[in-house]
DNA sequence: GCGACAG
DNA sequence: ATCTTGTCGC
């Protein structure tokens, strides 16, 4: 995958320019309204997984997940072929074809299990220009959508940002390594981390690393003499879960 | 040259 | 994103 051109760059910001307008910053739905999120009954999220030294193929995942119980109630594994690099900023172009299309094929077969708010791996409208993944995703599915985001991007203290950083950026406490959330689309930022709170059993949101788990389990149906056999990594994966790593980071919540 | 670099 | 084992603690 080649380096995309200067004047690439610049349309894609202009495209997120354009559609940061449409991002909604505000509550849009009554259960986010609610005390308990009565109402709310279904969470998505979305992944896309890579496999070591692969960067153009990947597994696209999206499951729903019951609320507040955090069942899985659909799970969606695609295995696709990525067309843009990534480069930090834009990793929108990069996902957002094969996350959109995971959403339509749940909208086309089982309309009744449209998550009602999705979690996306990745920021919202902490982002330079104010329109990460989860906003892209968001504007373009019109569904409500929360950006969390593993690792801190570094966004300059440019005016409005540098209130959005305050007000979009929580971290938890302490010991262990926090997660910062911010709003997509349709939900304010003080319901995003309430309700990100909801979502948590370990420090990842439920939705995205069920997400993440079944994406992982996506490759070994690819490649089975590559992957079927005892792998390392995968096997890791479930035996990562219940450790002492990650149930410290419940305390975050 | 050095730091930054969501996934 | 992925590469990666054991080990300490509740």
């Amino acid at each position: 995958m080649s380096a995309p051109s200067d004047d690439l760059i610049r349309q894609w910001e202009s495209e997120q320019a354009s559609l940061r307008q449409r991002v909604l910053e505000e509550d849009t739905e009554d259960w986010q309204r609610e005390p308990h999120f009565s109402g709310l009954e279904r969470v998505g999220g979305v992944d896309l997984s890579f496999i070591k030294g692969d960067n153009v193929n990947a597994c696209a995942q999206l499951v729903v997940l019951s609320f507040p119980d955090l069942e899985v109630l659909y799970e969606d594994s695609r295995m696709v072929t990525l067309t843009a690099p990534y480069i930090a900023g834009f990793l929108a172009f990069r996902e957002t074809p094969f996350l959109l299309e995971a959403l339509r094929r749940l909208e086309r077969s089982q309309p009744a299990l449209l998550p009602q708010v999705v979690f996306v791996d990745g920021n919202g409208l902490f982002h330079y220009r104010e329109f990460g993944l989860a906003c892209h995703l968001g504007v373009l599915s019109g569904l409500p959508c929360v950006g969390v985001a593993k690792n801190l991007l570094q966004v300059q203290g440019v005016s409005k940002s540098q209130e959005h950083q305050a007000q979009a950026l929580r971290s938890s406490d302490g010991s262990s390594k926090p997660v910062y959330v911010s709003v997509g689309h349709r939900i304010s930022v003080d319901t995003a981390v309430r309700l990100t709170h909801a979502c948590c059993r370990y420090r990842v949101p439920e939705p995205i690393r069920q997400a993440t788990v079944h994406g992982d389990r996506c490759w070994e149906d690819v490649s089975p003499w590559e992957h079927g056999r005892p792998n390392p990594a995968r096997i890791k994966v479930e035996e990562k879960l219940p450790s002492a790593a990650v149930l410290r980071d419940k305390s975050c919540f």
